[in-house]
DNA sequence: TTAAACTTTCAATAAATATTGAAAGTTTAA
DNA sequence: TTAAACTTTCAATATTTATTGAAAGTTTAA
């Protein structure tokens, strides 16, 4: 296979899969565009590549900055914004499960939080129902500030040491 | 706030929650009922609780009983199926985790696999191509491996450990 | 300034996903 | 057996999510 059909591979196959992770295909794409290509493209380059609408594109670029994991660039003597994305994996890992706990993980202790501070009205059954949200409240909150730990900074010993153990 | 609003809250709350996990509403819903329910319950008290359809709610049931989390239940002297969930937070935070590795992490990993190993032309575009690729798949599959170890058996030294170390 | 080059927004539309409800399928008690 | 009690399936429909494309907005070079 070339090296032309195995980028275009990837890239479609990264779209497809971007849906088992809920993240919609052109998001996946433009991901997958820009980490294997060699140089900043721009909108319109981006747009022609895939085969979709300016406005598409424009969006999910926008999603796709705000998860942390393209960047836009400026050229100097060009007019237009080009963008790259994240081409380090450990660097695109940490900030992918940065961003999954703020936004899955986050809202969920908060939830929990809540429902778990109201009312105890002494019967066992109230109790009980305190006692498992409180369990699920705690574990949530657990997982979040080890997972946070853990990719807080670059290089961690942590990391290192808990992959050399555990691989 | 009373028991059965907490419980109201709590079943409601779960199913919008659901949708920032990727899951949709009324399969969160039916496992918050399930998880904060005193004892099993047959479909047709679910589909009454939760105000939906009977093939709406056995869809999801076998969607819930598939992810391990929710158990089908036998009553002697009852025909009906009864349904129950996972009641450990502990045991439920394991399974759910087992079961993203299998449907997100592990498709993932084959893919890059696949593409990673087809050719290399000799051109330093396609050496830095799949040295791109071979990192990703170097990295999903450490992190499937470690999270194996981490979540497949119960009581883990190993878990308990890191929890008090990083917590 | 202004007008060309570019980007964002958003209402309309398309596509994907979830839900219903009734028919088909299964199990069990008599 | 058979028929009542129950569950599953699936085509039709509703709902949600993604995409388009053109109008509005912004930036910059002359």
């Amino acid at each position: 296979m070339e090296l032309k059909d195995a980028k275009e591979k990837f890239i479609s196959s990264w779209g497809t899969l971007g849906s088992l992770w809920g993240i919609n295909k052109t998001m996946a794409q433009i991901h997958a565009l820009l980490f294997v290509a060699t140089k900043p493209l721009s909108m319109e380059e981006i747009m022609e590549e895939l085969g979709i609408s300016r406005g598409n594109a424009s969006m999910n670029l926008r999603g796709l900055i705000d998860w942390g994991i393209v960047y836009k660039i400026n050229i100097p003597s060009e007019r237009r914004e080009f963008f790259t994305s994240e081409k380090d994996v450990t660097e695109l890992s940490r900030q992918i499960v940065k961003e999954r706990l703020r936004r899955e993980l986050e809202p969920t202790i908060k939830v929990l939080n809540e429902i778990s501070s109201i009312e105890d009205d002494g019967t066992p059954e109230a109790k009980e129902f305190i006692k498992q949200i409180r369990a699920m409240y705690d574990l949530a909150d657990t997982a979040d500030t080890m997972m946070h730990k853990l990719v807080s900074q670059k290089q961690n010993w942590v990391t290192k040491t808990l992959v050399k153990f555990l691989k």
